[in-house]
DNA sequence: GTCAGTGACTGACTGACGGTCAGTGGCGGA
DNA sequence: TCCGCCACTGACCGTCAGTCAGTCACTGAC
């Protein structure tokens, strides 16, 4: 039967057409700005439909960041790839993911809300396991490169990877959140908070704690 | 006139009497299900009356949340003091504060929020100016620490305090961010996320990337 | 050609909440 | 005694996410 192919195909396309129009309207007013009402009315469709093609509000956020995670995932493995040595490679790791959050700092707010979802949150949405599932990957990329690092020589031998990169990944986390809001801390902060000079402090100390070389 | 002087210890003990309530319903059910009608109701006045203490909602979290830093500074502050180098305190201040976020959840929940602030909080009232001026304390806490260590010798001379601070503190609130809400995390993630590992594991990374001792 | 069935779509409506404001009542001072 | 002040009230408003009974176009069987 063609026609139901032809329909798959038509709802495929409005659940893109949707995506578009929610993206858009992060991009302008941040997730939080974002309302049901605005993204009906930019992809000319009622608020009702919406609710055909995403359970809620979270859900649809959530597709928008898989769509967002999807795109920066081949250009962190493809930097990966092109390093010398594994030290390199987590050096560069989290060079390009900073890199992504002050392109897509809407992105990166999104999913501090997701971190700290716990209660305000619908996390239990297909997106949501979606979603979880591309931050899983993103993480086995950081301890794919710590093995890579003991295996070539640059990353002390008594690093646990997994628990290792799982600092590595909540520390610099802390870092871009930080700097991401620098503007409502700073007034009252005796520093100007400047990313670009804090980033790599940050790579050198991790450099300093997981470097084979200079170890006791 | 004593009149005057009764009302503004009336004032003052209605107020408490809010931040208490309020305390109390988000130590239940987290900044973000604490209700104004719900503090109205517990306090027994109506709604409106709050609105006579507090500008808006986050400016009675933002009251909270002071009491609980306030309650914090004096602890990290003894503790600090009875350490015997610069470099020992520092893990100490991190330390002392990780456990105030195990026991207070829900202030580093809306700490975080206030961090996130940018598009949805209103930070513009005066008990934000209080509870950045908190903030602020916390973080020269770090400072005096780092120069501490650089006075005594136990951390390297090239180390700039103030931005080294950021960097520890920016890195620390991500480590305690992530181990917070690690139940919504772990499902898809290949990994059980137990602070207990990390934050030592992070302390050691601070220390061996502070350390005066093995560097170039 | 007709018509019942299907499913996409609609939009007025609901409920929840933060915030407002005209009105009330009681206390203090003249 | 009465005026004015002020803490307090609670019904009401605006905003939004989410709902659901109803509409309409298209399909395919006869």
């Amino acid at each position: 039967m063609a026609v139901a192919a032809r329909r798959e195909r038509e709802r495929t396309a409005r659940r893109e057409a949707i995506l578009d129009a929610a993206q858009e309207l992060i991009a302008e007013q941040g997730y939080h700005g974002m309302r049901m009402d605005g993204v009906a009315e930019a992809v000319e469709l009622s608020k009702g439909t919406l609710y055909l093609y995403f359970e809620n509000r979270d859900a649809l956020c959530a597709a928008v960041a898989i769509r967002l995670l999807d795109a920066l995932l081949p250009v962190i493995e493809g930097a990966i790839a092109d390093t010398p040595t594994g030290l390199d490679a987590v050096q560069q790791l989290l060079r390009k993911y900073y890199e992504f959050t002050q392109d897509n700092p809407h992105h990166f707010r999104f999913a501090l809300a997701w971190l700290n979802a716990g209660e305000r949150m619908d996390d239990s949405t297909e997106e949501f396991q979606e979603y979880r599932a591309r931050v899983g990957r993103m993480l086995s990329l950081v301890v794919n490169a710590l093995e890579r690092g003991q295996a070539d020589g640059t990353i002390r031998d008594d690093v646990d990877p997994l628990p290792q990169a799982l600092q590595l990944w909540m520390s610099f986390l802390g870092i871009v959140m930080v700097g991401l809001n620098k503007e409502a801390i700073a007034q009252r902060i005796p520093a100007p908070i400047d990313l670009d000079e804090i980033v790599p402090l940050h790579l050198s100390a991790v450099v300093r704690s997981l470097s084979s070389e200079g170890a006791a």
